[in-house]
DNA sequence: TCCAGTTGTTATTGACTAATTACTTCCGTT
DNA sequence: AACGGAAGTAATTAGTCAATAACAACTGGA
């Protein structure tokens, strides 16, 4: 089972560990805050081989974003709707069963969109926006969705909306049925009535 | 017309000077890339006098996101309704309208979710998120709502989607149309039509 | 006029960070 | 066995940043 050698690895193979690592700091510390020396030592590597892989930090953000937004989408590709289950609501379940284990790939996104100061990371967004928001309409439209831009719109809103909830941890401070209740688009629980700090 | 003195201003105007300034650094740079020294070129002052108001930067900075949202819940306060337009809609046209205008009250939203890694950040947000869903459950009860909550749900998801896409600059990309369909429950026009990077 | 409180600045520090340079270690090939 | 390339590190640097200390100037009142 591949090489003998427990401290040397081939160049891809640090590449993605440095991209791994790199998503779990910048999902906390944000694009800014993230440095290359946590970087590489969660890697299990030294701060200045990073910039073999990749010459920049900037470019490493990039490559970051990149491979979140297409980790998202390729998770979608593999998710099959159940009976009388439409496509849609299928990705939003996985979305919510996934969250736990997709913590990083979403929060990163979060990051990407408030790290839109840099004009290269605000295209890069853009750009990853419209791929994502296109699969959903395509999805939508395979339902049969009267009207797929207002469907997909919605969905993805409600995306947005969980991110942000989770960034803050407000699964761990709701009752799961609070929690399920922000995730759906029908029931909702009842937040607002609970006390202002209610994880204290 | 107040003190003749240009220089000298009075604590409480330095004080709301220092917000000013910092709400617009952190609405691009976000609460760990804004620095106090652009700050306080910002509001015309020298670096260390921010700390005279401010003991830390992480005390302006809870400071900071306590007015923004404060600002939010205020200008809604101020939003009548037109007729045959129930509060929900009122809320959500005066949101779309007032966008550019309170462009750096919402990014600095966005920021602070992004900055949740901070224990106090994190749940500062869940507080003031707990107050703007409770003001729009309440807006939407006395609409007569079905379901208040989910539609309090709805107009909050809808509203991270803008917040996110304004920050991208996603408006200034978009046919205003388009940026319309984005903002609407409803219509929503075909993004995904268009070439990959329609701004450039 | 002098005092005391408020307004404000300059200079500095210690910690941190992206990036560069120069060096070393390992492995397969001939 | 030795050579060349790939894997990897130590040392350093120039710059940045939050926070502190010490000092200066203005203002209103007794």
């Amino acid at each position: 089972m591949e090489p003998v050698s427990a401290t040397r690895h081939s160049g891809a193979e640090r590449r993605e560990d440095i991209l791994d690592a790199a998503c779990e700091e910048i999902s906390t510390a944000g694009f800014g805050g993230a440095t290359t020396a946590a970087i590489a030592q969660r890697a299990g590597i030294s701060q200045p081989y990073v910039f073999r892989f990749f010459p920049t930090k900037k470019e490493l953000s990039l490559a970051v974003v990149d491979r979140c937004v297409g980790q998202l989408l390729g998770d979608w590709e593999r998710v099959v709707p159940k009976q009388d289950e439409t496509r849609l609501q299928a990705l939003g379940r996985w979305y919510v069963e996934a969250l736990p284990s997709r913590r990083t790939q979403l929060l990163v996104q979060l990051q990407a969109y408030a790290a839109a100061e840099d004009p290269d990371m605000a295209e890069a967004m853009r750009h990853h926006l419209a791929r994502i928001f296109r699969y959903i309409v395509l999805q939508a439209r395979r339902d049969g969705a009267a009207d797929p831009h207002a469907d997909a719109a919605s969905f993805l809103s409600r995306g947005f909306l969980i991110n942000a909830a989770m960034a803050i941890g407000l699964e761990s401070a709701l009752t799961p049925e609070e929690w399920a209740g922000i995730c759906a688009k029908g029931e909702v629980a009842r937040v607002e009535d609970r006390r202002e700090h209610p994880a204290a």
